[in-house]
DNA sequence: CGTCGAATTGATGTCATTCAACTACAGTGG
DNA sequence: CCACTGTAGTTGAATGACATCAATTCGACG
């Protein structure tokens, strides 16, 4: 079991004391993939949220041309997964795989029900997660509504400068909802004006 | 205090019963608002989720050359706010304006918290009610990731088809993330291919 | 009836896409 | 160790989708 990023996040960020984790361990799986791995097939059944302990994952959805659409990064400390999934018994309607070879815990709802049971901490932590989550995507939402590609990618760099290095080109230009092309000429401009992200 | 409707909401959907509904009331504030008005301004901060009793809300932001952008619509039955600003005192990322004529039920966090000791189903819906949010945003996002004008003016009609016929068809433009001369244009062309909405 | 905003239409512009060629580099097998 | 292959990234030219600007029509409302 290997556990241990994700015990300190909980416990240092949710409150969670050594007691209470010790009982919520028989809940917890964990299980390692090597880059390239799928781990959720569209149309399959997703039956737990994904939190990172290494490595880094992505959710996509293919179109009917075959191009993906990356609706969400997750390196360490983040959660993915598809939620109509897992609560409503939807079908996937994401893709989720690794970039990375990556250390994955699963969540159950049955292990955020009980451990909300026994941490007040950690249910207002949950809750906190899930809004931020929320706005967060709006924020996202109200980004694609219209900001240029340039200011797109810019603010890809402010939210996430440790992906630039780690997520190869034509990906960030599928989150970004460009092509790789697109998203080349963007920096090369970037470039002219001379802009340096780091 | 005028909120019938969200008190058959949660006693239907959510599964509260009389006698715990009665506990709540005084959690509740209900307000009207006339076609027009202002019920969240960027930079307030928001103190509550809005449950539409009646009406039409809308949430959008305005960009630097004063352009806006439409992130969510919400009719009767639906709850819209500001998390960020609810949740993490952060000023308001969002205007909330009303379409129509409205009534509105405020929810505070602590009606939720309330609720939720008092009713262990008003607790599961409440979460179901997040993660859809949650799929919801995800899905636009992977909308705007891409699809054509047309396509996401027809993922529109299909998952608003009622507010078609209440929104002006520039709100329903800038919903999409395109130029309400664009929008006509597509609706056009759609009706030289004869295609019916309704 | 006149006014004002919404919607349509046309002419033109701009940004991003597409398609194709080319470079760079990493991994594979001889 | 070097040729072969495949993928990522860059660049150019042509196209296309949507935006912009301007003019006109339509319709609601005073």
């Amino acid at each position: 079991m290997e556990c241990e990023t994700f015990q300190s996040y909980i416990m240092n960020r949710g409150g969670v004391t050594q007691s209470q984790f010790n009982e919520l361990t028989p809940f917890l799986r964990s299980e390692a993939f090597s880059k390239g791995e799928v781990l959720l097939q569209q149309g399959e059944t997703c039956k737990a949220s994904m939190f990172v302990e290494k490595g880094l994952l992505r959710a996509y959805t293919l179109d009917e041309s075959g191009k993906e659409h990356i609706v969400q990064f997750a390196p360490e400390n983040w959660f993915i997964g598809d939620r109509g999934s897992i609560y409503f018994n939807d079908l996937s309607y994401f893709i989720i795989d690794s970039i990375e070879d990556a250390e994955v815990v699963f969540i159950t709802d049955e292990f955020i029900e009980k451990a909300s049971e026994l941490s007040t901490s950690f249910r207002k932590f949950n809750k906190k997660l899930l809004h931020n989550h929320i706005q967060h995507l709006q924020k996202r939402i109200d980004l694609l509504l219209g900001a240029s590609a340039e200011k797109r990618y810019l603010n890809f760099i402010e939210l996430y400068p440790d992906l630039l290095l780690r997520v190869p080109q034509w990906m960030i230009a599928s989150y970004l909802g460009i092509t790789p092309e697109s998203l080349s000429r963007v920096r090369k401009s970037l470039a002219d004006k001379n802009f340096k992200p780091y």
